[in-house]
RNA sequence: GGGGGAAUGUCCCGAGCGGCAAAGGGGGCGGACUGUAAAUCCGCUGGCUACGCCUUCGCAGGUUCGAGUCCUGCUUCCCCCA
């Protein structure tokens, strides 16, 4: 790869910006996108109800892969998911009803076109749903058609089911038949949409090569695998964690500004690698950006934050977002904060400090709250608090009719009598 | 079918002579230092109407003043033999 010279954008592209870690057949590959004739999915479980940053970095593939001039499609898991992926886990997955499986997926589409068009052109993005030809399989006729292409003595062999096996966990037989209807996945979207290439994280490689096999032996045309690297941070941290969760793309599981914040708060490490990745910034201005040294790549993450913000929520609630930032990180008190309503009886009677950061969902617990006033973690209206009695009363609605509520540096909380 | 072992704080790993809210890690959170970074150091890491009360060690019973710890039965998982 290192001395492989892509004539396509396509590949141009994703080498230049880092979203390749492996690649079935470069030259291949790369052919087909410079003929614009590649047409490449990803598939996504539904097994919650949003997609989270760990997902972004294939759909900015499938956008690329678009903006060169290929095919994108978005394979949803409606059919996959009630059968469970079983790469790189640990335990079975709890098994989801369907209605489940249905919401997660109404939940999920609404992403894909806030970077992708879809459409029925040339190059239009086309989303499925892989329960579309799964659920009316029939297994004797799936067993002889599909199950005899697969070697149970290779499967065995697959990093998913090894590992599971060396660590002596239990894999039941349904997850086992995973990677069967994956590489079926690509077999159908094959014939069906002339389907080339799968795309995924690194982790999918094994199903990916898998749908490879099966196409060759099932006479579809050359398929082709191309993977990138599951994203953790420059101290090795699995990426996609806040501290309320995951990093969710829908703007009801994570609203713009806790977005924008994740963003802001990427390691120095992360910096360039990240605006690679998650904008569409050109390369010179990403070449600035990461160059900026000391305190100054604090300029980059704040671009950073608010370009990839853009893209989930719209230019708009990006700077928004940034705004409210600006005034909060500079000492003011940004009235456009997450705010948790109280009744005014309930402050007029007095409301205890620890209930009401328990209740501005700051933290989980009373004896939590307790515990972080002894490690001054707990502030109102900017000033740390000291007493765990302390009661707070109309008179502290300062801040534009409400009171500010910290917990820690950088989470915010407006408590608004009603 | 026979024999042996395991299940611990609902994030994970993991100690635990009958006095245990339960050692030690990891992770997470807060504080200090910085730049809303990293590294480092310190503290916290069951719930509550809180110098007390309540609920926790696979499940259900029992012995005991007192059970994670002992006994009985059950469930699940692993290993060996058939």
């Amino acid at each position: 790869m290192t001395d492989f010279k892509p004539k396509s954008d396509f590949l141009k592209t994703l080498i230049e910006r880092g979203y390749i870690h492996q690649c079935s057949d470069y030259e291949g590959l790369d052919a087909l996108a410079a003929k614009g004739e590649v047409t490449a999915y990803v598939g996504y479980d539904c097994t919650a109800r949003s997609l989270h940053v760990g997902s972004l970095i294939s759909i900015m593939m499938l956008s690329w892969l678009q903006k060169t001039g290929n095919k994108p499609i978005a394979l949803m898991g409606g059919g996959t998911t009630r059968v469970g992926d079983p790469s790189g886990r640990d335990e079975t997955r709890r098994i989801l009803t369907i209605e489940d499986i249905n919401a997660n997926k109404e939940g999920i589409q609404g992403v894909f076109d806030k970077i992708i068009q879809f459409g029925p052109g040339k190059s239009d993005a086309v989303m499925v749903d892989n329960a579309e030809w799964l659920t009316t399989l029939n297994y004797i006729e799936m067993l002889r058609d599909v199950g005899r292409h697969f070697s149970v003595n290779r499967m065995m062999s697959m990093d998913s089911v090894r590992m599971r096996l060396e660590r002596e966990q239990e894999l039941s037989f349904i997850e086992f038949n995973y990677m069967i209807l994956q590489a079926y996945d690509f077999t159908e979207l094959s014939r069906r949409y002339g389907c080339n290439l799968q795309m995924g994280g690194s982790d999918q490689w094994g199903n990916i090569v898998n749908g490879i096999d099966l196409g060759r032996r099932m006479g579809t045309q050359q398929l082709y695998a191309l993977t990138c690297p599951l994203l953790t941070t420059a101290s090795g941290a699995k990426m996609g964690k806040t501290a309320s969760g995951a990093v969710w793309l829908n703007a009801d599981m994570l609203t713009a500004y806790d977005y924008w914040q994740f963003w802001r708060n990427t390691e120095d490490a992360d910096v360039g690698k990240f605006l690679k990745l998650f904008t569409f910034l050109p390369m010179e201005e990403i070449r600035r950006l990461e160059a900026l040294a000391g305190a100054e790549i604090n300029e980059a993450k704040k671009v950073l934050a608010t370009e990839a913000t853009a893209l989930m929520h719209g230019r708009t609630a990006a700077e928004a977002a940034a705004e409210t930032a600006r005034t909060t990180f500079s000492g003011g008190t940004a009235t456009a904060l997450p705010s948790v309503e109280v009744t005014k009886g309930e402050l007029e009677a007095g409301l205890g400090v620890l209930a009401a950061f328990v209740k501005a969902g700051l933290v989980p617990s009373n004896g939590e709250a307790r515990r972080q006033v002894q490690s001054g973690g707990l502030r109102v209206n900017d000033a740390v608090v000291t007493d765990p009695a302390q009661i707070l009363k109309p008179a502290d609605a300062i801040n534009d009719g409400a009171i500010k509520l910290s917990f820690g540096k950088k989470k915010h909380v407006l408590l608004r009598p009603a």
